[in-house]
DNA sequence: CTTGCAGGTGAACCATAGTTCACTTATACT
DNA sequence: AGTATAAGTGAACTATGGTTCACCTGCAAG
């Protein structure tokens, strides 16, 4: 059963997933001959079109193949609770894009490294990382948002809150205290996630 | 000045950057042509040629065009205090794309929502997401990770401990205490990243 | 003015793209 | 064995790929 697995067309679609990660784009039709080993285009022809079947890849109008799932996409398993089953490669129901879930708009956002632990009871810590969407007109802070922000001069990130017209920023730490603005509260990017690597 | 940056060929960078991102490949000459407005491919041959030159395509052996940069990377703009420069576009010195950083074997890694506290001294909050790398003979689970873990037939996500012989597994929360194995204790996934979204 | 030159047009070139048709070889099933 | 059916070969076709060459602007420098 395993051979029927490595003789059948998944195979040559780990392949082309191989090339794409090489070249960073879709192998065309000689390129394919070479990747399956098929000595005519044609055969390549029937391949594609068995997999775009199946729902693996897709076409254009212009016959152009392009993955159906980006190929970036991670199966997503639901609750840790329900644990991540023996057979996980077919009960897959959904799959998610990390960078397109956390990143809506990629001209407008940043990464950050966090130093100290002025955030840490929001689970953010040191050496994480967060993306930050800078504000505009269309996009600005509201209270309770996690902000950047420049304050009398210094840079930091706390939560932004507003009592009444009086802005001020919070740290989530008992350790510090709530921070008023001086004279100057300039609010660059709101922190729309946060990453950690271990 | 803004005139000028309008009129250089960012801005047909930008064009290919849309078509890319609706079509998930690469444009070729004809369709260059519809893009940028030329009436003729040699136009978009000298254009491509200067965005080679200045580093944003480049070319295979075949000519095909790619981007130098991943389209998924993100400005890493340093640590928080140093704040968001205000021409940040020109001024970057690295990017990072989140998938490639958080997940090192798209094959073997799930993404699992978290339930609960029992993690929460670990900076991972009920609501996160957490990548998870299936454990194998290559990747085993060292003490001090965090591992998705089947216990006594019920799934957890826990610190990973050896006392001389004995493993366990302990929360970080000190609300729960230390999980000694009854009968079976299978590591199934080392937790490798954490990923949260406001 | 005229010289030089960057930036565009238009046509020609061959190789590859994707598709189709006709034909040959495996594979499986009574 | 015989025969459907699937799977591969080979050639033809048109369109587009990337490249090169010759030519035509518009405009800045002297």
């Amino acid at each position: 059963m395993i051979e029927e697995y490595k003789n059948s067309i998944y195979r040559y679609s780990q392949k082309i997933t191989d090339f794409y990660d090489k070249h960073r784009r879709m192998p065309g039709y000689r390129e394919l001959m070479t990747i399956t080993g098929f000595k005519s285009k044609n055969a390549v022809y029937k391949l594609i079109n068995k997999l775009v079947e199946i729902d693996i890849l897709s076409k254009d109008t212009s016959g152009r193949i392009t993955f159906v799932r980006s190929q970036d996409e991670i199966p997503m398993l639901g609750l840790v609770e329900a644990g991540i089953p023996a057979m996980a490669e077919e009960s897959v129901l959904e799959t998610l894009n990390i960078n397109t879930y956390l990143v809506a708009d990629r001209q407008s956002s940043y990464l950050l490294e966090v130093k100290g632990d002025s955030m840490i009871d929001a689970g953010i810590h040191a050496g994480d990382l967060v993306v930050a969407e800078k504000t505009s007109s269309r996009a600005e802070a509201k209270p309770g948002d996690i902000v950047i922000a420049e304050i009398d001069g210094g840079w930091t990130m706390k939560y932004f809150r507003k009592k009444g017209s009086q802005i001020y920023l919070e740290p989530a730490n008992k350790k510090y205290g709530l921070i008023y603005p001086e004279y100057d509260l300039k609010v660059a990017a709101i922190v729309k996630g946060v990453i950690r690597k271990y």
